[in-house]
RNA sequence: GGCGUGUUCGUCUAGUGGUCUAGGACGCUGGCCUCUCACGCCGGUAACACGGGUUCGAACCCCGUACACGCUACCA
């Protein structure tokens, strides 16, 4: 339940019963991901509405793994998530490498703690082994789906087996998992951060597993005790888990802990509804850094996906959206992944990121097409830059984008040529060599007055000429201010250039 | 099937009972700028899921219905 007074947000803290204001709450949130497969967006979501809400409130974000299912487990996963995390530029200030002062943040290196905690339920009688075989939990299930039952789950069959017969059991080398004890009757009632008070019949939830026949905890029992012993503040997850925090509850409660503030957040959906998948195209981290995304871009679109600053900027760096972020502005309702707003998003990060990244992936581009630029400066590749960089959506445009700055066209655009070296083309393009050449001083300046000139004493349209010797120049129709360009290049590059084409013009 | 969550332009959203003949952004579209292509600028397009209530008054509160999504695993 929220309150505002006097600006200030208030937090009614489940437990305590008592409204705390945010600060004085010790923040300390996680990005908890079970490294089974890449990083999908949704999931770089959650981190980042973690990641900011911890840096808004000077709180702690750490960062946790949740390997507890040993079948799934993919290693290549792990580092490719938090390479992921890292190229986001969302740094756990806990984690992994990072000082370990809770550690181990591996679930699987933890294993010593589940087994202290299981003992505490099993000795208070909140939980228990449970003997059942898969068989015997399929047919049950199977039966439950025909008859049409509206209880449905685990039967509670070994639920009052005697602590000492499950002992003698065990002994004997029976395999059990053991299971959480739910109150029978009665409901659980939570208070979601962005979506209030929300209210489960216990009758209705089952007896769920906390630790598996392999000895593994499940994902409510590890990510409860860890939660806890981690001192975690606030849960921020997806909103798949609302159905399970009653369990959660229960757990904290016959712990005697306090849990701490759920926050469940929507999902992405693809564009046409339904889930965001690999073939409804890019879905992943990976997938956008190899399109040519800027991180700061992705994080931008992505947060604003569910959330806003309360008034209209939208092109935020990460620091102004961490100013701004409050949980309380996060929407409740699943979004649509929409990519042509993420393109645009990007263009405007490139438009205004630091020309020293934009420089990188210019030579990284060029270097993998085999293009030469070791005769080239510094210098002239941050004017290219400068040339280029409102024509571009992507860092990876870049390179293809700048190749005539470095080399001869080796092609030029069919449908370009059609337009431009029509009928007179030849003799355009002759004058327009003949002008240049007279040129002592070959900057933008002096280029523009000559084509002036030239246009006005051959009565033939600026445009028309300028056309004419871009593709010949570049082999391309569009692209910088041709003046700009032809300083760049240098005069006897461009009247080479013009000169080679010529071959191919009408006369 | 049961339980839960959600529903404002095509998409992301503002909106917390009167200021909403519903505002912004992307997209689409008309124009301006201009040597081209972009960028930028100006304009247009288009929405309160449906039905009942409550109220002098409802996008906003309540109840239904529909639809979408989630959970219903010894996965997370």
């Amino acid at each position: 339940m929220l309150f505002f007074v006097n600006n200030l947000m208030l937090v009614l803290h489940p437990v305590k019963g008592i409204f705390m204001s945010h600060s004085d709450i010790p923040v300390r949130v996680r990005f908890a991901p079970s490294p089974t497969g890449y990083l999908h967006v949704g999931g770089a979501r959650t981190a980042i509405y973690n990641y900011f809400f911890a840096k808004a409130l000077q709180g702690t974000f750490y960062l946790r793994i949740e390997d507890t299912d040993q079948k799934r487990y993919n290693e290549e996963a792990l580092q490719d998530l938090l390479k992921d995390l890292q190229w986001l530029g969302l740094n756990w200030d806990e984690g992994p490498g990072v000082n370990e002062k809770h550690g181990p943040y591996f679930q699987s290196q933890r294993l010593h703690l589940y087994a202290q905690h299981i003992q505490k339920l099993l000795d208070s009688g909140d939980a228990y082994y449970c003997f059942c075989t898969e068989e015997r939990l399929q047919e049950l299930r199977a039966e439950q789906e025909k008859s049409g039952a509206s209880i449905t789950g685990y039967d509670r069959h070994c639920r009052d087996i005697s602590k000492e017969e499950a002992k003698n059991r065990i002994a004997q080398g029976e395999k059990a998992v053991i299971r959480f004890k739910v109150p029978k009757t009665g409901n659980t009632t939570f208070t979601d951060f962005i979506r209030g008070e929300i209210s489960y019949q216990n009758e209705l939830q089952d007896d769920l597993v906390l630790i598996k026949r392999d000895g593994f905890p499940t994902y409510h029992f590890a990510s409860v005790v860890d939660d806890h012993l981690m001192q975690t503040s606030h849960v921020l997850r997806g909103d798949e888990w609302i159905s399970s925090t009653p369990k959660h509850i229960l757990l904290y409660k016959a712990f005697g802990w306090e849990p701490p503030v759920f926050c469940h957040l929507p999902v992405i959906l693809a564009a046409g509804g339904g889930k965001l998948s690999k073939r409804k195209g890019a879905a992943s981290v990976g997938d956008f850094r190899e399109l040519g995304y800027l991180p700061e871009a992705l994080v931008n679109f992505l947060a604003l996906l569910g959330w806003n600053p309360g008034d209209e900027r939208e092109v935020m760096s990460l620091e102004e959206m961490i100013n701004s972020f409050s949980l309380d502005r996060i929407n409740p309702k699943s979004v649509a992944f929409d990519e042509k707003k993420l393109k645009w998003m990007n263009g405007q990060h490139l438009h205004r990121c630091d020309h020293s990244v934009l420089l990188e992936a210019l030579l990284d581009g060029l270097k993998k097409e085999s293009i030469q630029t070791e005769d080239f400066n510094k210098e002239y590749h941050l004017k290219v830059v400068e040339m280029l960089k409102t024509r571009v959506s992507f860092l990876t445009d870049l390179a293809p984008m700048a190749s005539y700055f470095y080399k001869k066209p080796s092609h030029f655009d069919e449908k370009a040529q059609k337009k431009n070296w029509g009928e007179n083309s030849l003799s355009i393009s002759k004058s327009v060599r003949n002008e240049l050449k007279k040129l002592t001083d070959f900057n933008a300046v002096s280029i523009e007055k000559a084509f002036q000139q030239l246009a006005e004493s051959s009565q033939i349209g600026l445009g028309k000429i300028v056309g004419v010797v871009r593709l010949a120049v570049s082999g391309v129709a569009g692209g910088p201010g041709l003046w700009e360009m032809f300083e760049l290049l240098g005069q006897s590059e461009v009247l080479n250039r013009i000169e080679n084409a010529e071959s191919l013009m009408k006369s």
